[in-house]
DNA sequence: CTTGAACCTGACACCCGTGTCAACTTCTAC
DNA sequence: GTAGAAGTTGACACGGGTGTCAGGTTCAAG
């Protein structure tokens, strides 16, 4: 498919495809005129590329993690080396920590979100 | 305390503090001299800065938040407005997808370490 | 009083994924 | 062939919390 498309598929902007693409994080065939033609697996692609970097890993990071995620197109998962299985790890808790943050912090505006409804309940 | 000591406490940087008393999400008094004199309640509003922080609220809706917040130091919450309510909510549905991104995040990852710790076991 | 640590303000730069604009080319359908 | 949608590359800017440096002042101990 074209970016476009795969664009309204995934929900992420031509810019960033196209930047996915120039960080390796996406391969694409080219047309005769040069336009990219992505396999249909780049839509699932996208959407985990995506949430790794809301996971706070930098390009460079899941450049390296991606060949080794079981994809969709069934391809041949590579088998992390010992350096990279550390970075994951390190990754690891740190995602571990930010899941704990965000837990008290959804509880904070809980407690707030809650004391205004009591509020409202009172008068 | 001084800010020295707060950083220390706290492991945020003395520029961030700073930066954090500018946004109005701290009050400090002032010696003759003009250093700030931070109060001891201080070091937990500044971890829950930092938490509300990393879960992506700007430093505006953490200062709109505060003063709701239940102070360790007892002071009097204020009650969120309809307007901050709604923000609340909204930032809220946030954090919370942002935990289930997290949450797949981590398991990719796991899967990834544990197929290389398998690899390891099968040579 | 002196000295060194600690603190002050202000300014500049960074990160890095993303938005946006410009100028041009390719594709598709009539 | 022609019009219009869609695609291409390149460049510049942003956000916003943080790092860092410069140049000066204050604090506390001797």
């Amino acid at each position: 498919m074209r970016i476009g498309e795969l664009a309204r598929r995934t929900g992420v902007s031509e810019r960033s495809l196209r930047y996915y693409e120039k960080q390796g994080l996406l391969t694409a065939e080219r047309t005769a005129g040069g336009h990219r033609e992505f396999p249909g697996s780049a839509v699932d692609r996208v959407i985990r590329i995506q949430e790794l970097f809301a996971a706070g890993l930098c390009s460079a990071k899941i450049g390296q993690l991606l060949p080794c995620m079981r994809d969709t197109d069934g391809g041949p998962s590579e088998i992390a080396t010992p350096r990279l299985v550390a970075d994951l790890t390190t990754e690891r808790g740190r995602i571990d920590r930010m899941i704990a943050d965000l837990v008290r912090s959804r509880d904070v505006l809980d407690e707030v979100i809650a004391a205004a409804a009591g509020d409202v309940g009172n008068r």
